[in-house]
DNA sequence: ACCTGAACACCGTTCAAGT
DNA sequence: ACCTGAACACCGTTCAAGT
């Protein structure tokens, strides 16, 4: 239901008070169920980030997952209004599993790349997603309610086109991908 | 003012209310400075980052000038309490200018790497350590409030140690600056 | 086990009115 | 130009009490 509601009215709507509405209870009935609101969001957050657990990583290159990985990343977080922001806050408050640390860290250690080295990597890529994305989906409501100066627009010919077009995104991903791989290979070969 | 109580209260008690009761005024007067909140904390997040301008670049190479910028806007984050998230909002509304852009811009530039790809680079630095920051701030203040199982501790030997260790944040942000180095250099060369 | 009802201690923002 | 006072329409959370 808190998902429902979040991808209807947003972040800023989605109150304690609407979701019990929406559920035709009082506020202080959710309290039974979750310790508090950051909880309630946190398990929101896991809903929207279970579509990771599908990505297949066996076979790649680090370069490819981190490719693979971030793009479906960006895509969880895209598929819901405000999701990359909640998603944000419930990392940060350590409330939710990195969505790409164990499969990429996976790929890594069959690599022998150190698992220090790994969980470092996974952090800057998961980081790099999460940001660029709240950043994006924010320009994209703002757009659509129209608050923003044209020149900031995403879409300047069709601001309705295909939502999830990656531009510099998919860009920004192969470099971040390919400078991981080099500097891997670099610190596992050379020490 | 608002830094001020920022710093010392957080960023969840940093209201209207509290900021105009610190300034001896009605809450109603900031509005005649300031159209809403997030304007007033934008400001905030601008005065955070003002130490930016004093990193000099010019003779870097660029993992250089990605090192130290990401090292630099990192120390600003970590100078005040919960500035990362302050400043990662700030800057997901597009309130603020991103702090590394221009600088490193300049570094690029130079080289003859296209704009486009500039700017993707220098999004990819600022939101992973941002993020990072964001995450590694939030860990130190529930550290401070006992309100994490010891295993997430950062300092686990000396939680009261120099709060800017850069262990891991300096291990990615090397292989970040060295992987956009390699990647610039296909880029501008391959084509 | 699960929920209600009412309260507590707050919010951001607006706006007429003052000086 | 700058601020007050009062109000509006909300919040998250707690807790005795119900079934």
């Amino acid at each position: 239901m808190a998902l429902r509601l979040l991808d209807e009215y947003g972040l800023p709507d989605l109150t304690m008070r609407h979701i019990a509405t929406a559920l035709e209870v009082q506020a202080s009935a959710l309290y039974w169920h979750f310790p508090n609101k950051q909880t309630l969001l946190a398990a929101v957050s896991a809903r929207i980030l279970a579509p990771m657990d599908d990505v297949r990583v066996e076979e790649m290159t680090v370069s490819e997952a981190v490719r693979q990985l971030g793009a479906r990343l960006r895509e969880c977080l895209l598929a819901y209004r405000d999701a990359a922001e909640l998603v944000s806050s419930s990392l940060a408050l350590g409330l939710v599993d990195s969505p790409i640390r164990p499969q990429l860290m996976a790929v890594t250690r069959r690599d022998g790349v150190p698992d220090s080295l790994s969980r470092v990597a996974a952090e800057a890529v998961m980081h790099f997603v999460v940001g660029y994305t709240f950043h994006e989906q924010q320009r994209l409501t703002a757009d659509s309610f129209g608050l923003l100066p044209e020149a900031t627009s995403l879409n300047p010919e069709d601001a309705s086109a295909q939502p999830a077009e990656d531009g510099d995104f998919g860009e920004a991903l192969t470099m971040i991908a390919d400078g991981l791989e080099v500097s891997v290979r670099q610190y596992t070969s050379g020490g």
